[in-house]
DNA sequence: ACAAAAATTTAGATTTGTCTAAAAATAGAT
DNA sequence: ATCTATTTTTAGACAAATCTAAATTTTTGT
């Protein structure tokens, strides 16, 4: 089946807030899509009949097993195209979110395939989120925030929980990227800002917020 | 100034067809764009509000040097994506065309910018055909046609005169690509059919059409 | 349990790019 | 020079994706 870039970001959009939530909401496809609630609903109904959601008016929606492919493949190709973007072409991670939005929705399946290959199969993208195969098949990382993370214990950086344009400028003032290495020094409790040891060297502070985006490994 | 894909892809449509042409006709861009020639009408009139294009109701259509600029760079995107696709990706020159006319509507700078240096500022496509630098110029082809080029005299294949699948098809099961050498034997004033040597090994014959949309090179 | 608030859907309109059918302008042939 | 054939434009309609405003359904607070 193909589909409109319309209906390709709404699917992408229905996979990533799926996430956690049992289903997903009008409203927040509308804030995710920058569209009226309206618009949404319309939406809905085309890919309804195109059974590649279950929606019920008022009830929600979530991907049906046909949508959840759909939106892997989008994924696949967005998250190839970042990686060939930072490793062929020498974009800063922080810049090809925007460019990766637009190549996702080139058709050929054959191109996706051969850049695949011409990439050496990488398993993960330069925001250190997992690329799905050719079959659909999607690494699930163990992400643990950096926010719960212990003290004293060195992590490294192997992810960043979304690719707005400010948080990605934040994490570049702050010096931090995929896989940098740090430990927690403090915590603290009234407004959940961590202080954090980069290297060894330069000591940041960082707001509740972000380090609840931030997922780490342990070293 | 921001276009459309229709858009861009009738300001090429546009440049293409000026070849040799003093103006474009209506049904000239309807059989080129696979449109009614209503719907031309209907674009031209957006063109030229744009100022991209100069036209006069029943008078044809030629490219400002405005709409020259943005032809040029959507051409510069569409060749430098055909020799990435056979050069880096191992992809046939006759399969790129297509694929190549979804990459070339990617609209960043950086990325075309960034992919042009990749690819060591290459000066041609798969196809033979120029390609502009980034401030739009163009290298001039002295091109000569097979159907004229002298009997006996080694050429070497340079470029196609079109992308259709139809010709690319028919190249290859005649076994001639870019880069192909060979000598005219014959020509047949009957039919304009031309008998070849290729590489002093197989001789083929090619129609009078065919020769006349492929260019060469005296060796 | 029920009224107010919030979320969602419906109804009707708009823009873009296309179409068909009909009208108008141009070009060609004698 | 004029009449016919061809080309081109106009007029009106349609599908996709969006919007605003109004109506409806669900949720929430007391």
């Amino acid at each position: 089946m193909k589909f409109t870039m319309a209906e390709e970001n709404y699917i992408k959009a229905v996979y990533h807030l799926q996430h956690g939530q049992e289903v997903v909401s009008t409203n927040a496809l509308s804030a995710e899509l920058q569209t009226k609630p309206a618009s949404v609903t319309d939406m809905l109904k085309k890919l309804k009949a195109k059974k590649i959601i279950n929606y019920e008016p008022y009830r929600g929606v979530k991907l049906s097993a046909e949508g959840k492919k759909v939106a892997l493949g989008i994924i696949r190709k967005h998250r190839l195209w970042e990686y060939f973007l930072v490793d062929k072409l020498q974009f800063g991670w922080d810049e090809v979110h925007e460019v990766a939005e637009e190549l996702e929705h080139i058709s050929s399946n054959k191109l996706i395939d051969k850049l695949d290959e011409f990439l050496g199969h990488p398993k993960f993208d330069p925001h250190g989120d997992p690329i799905p195969d050719s079959k659909g098949k999607i690494i699930a990382q163990p992400q643990e925030q950096l926010s719960r993370a212990l003290l004293h214990t060195p992590v490294e950086i192997t992810a960043v929980g979304s690719q707005s344009t400010e948080l990605l400028e934040l994490l570049k003032h702050k010096g931090l990227q995929m896989g940098t290495r740090l430990e927690v020094k403090k915590v603290f409790d009234f407004d959940g800002s961590l202080e954090l040891r980069i290297k060894n060297q330069q000591v940041v502070t960082v707001s509740r917020e972000l380090a609840s985006v931030l997922f780490v490994k342990s070293l």
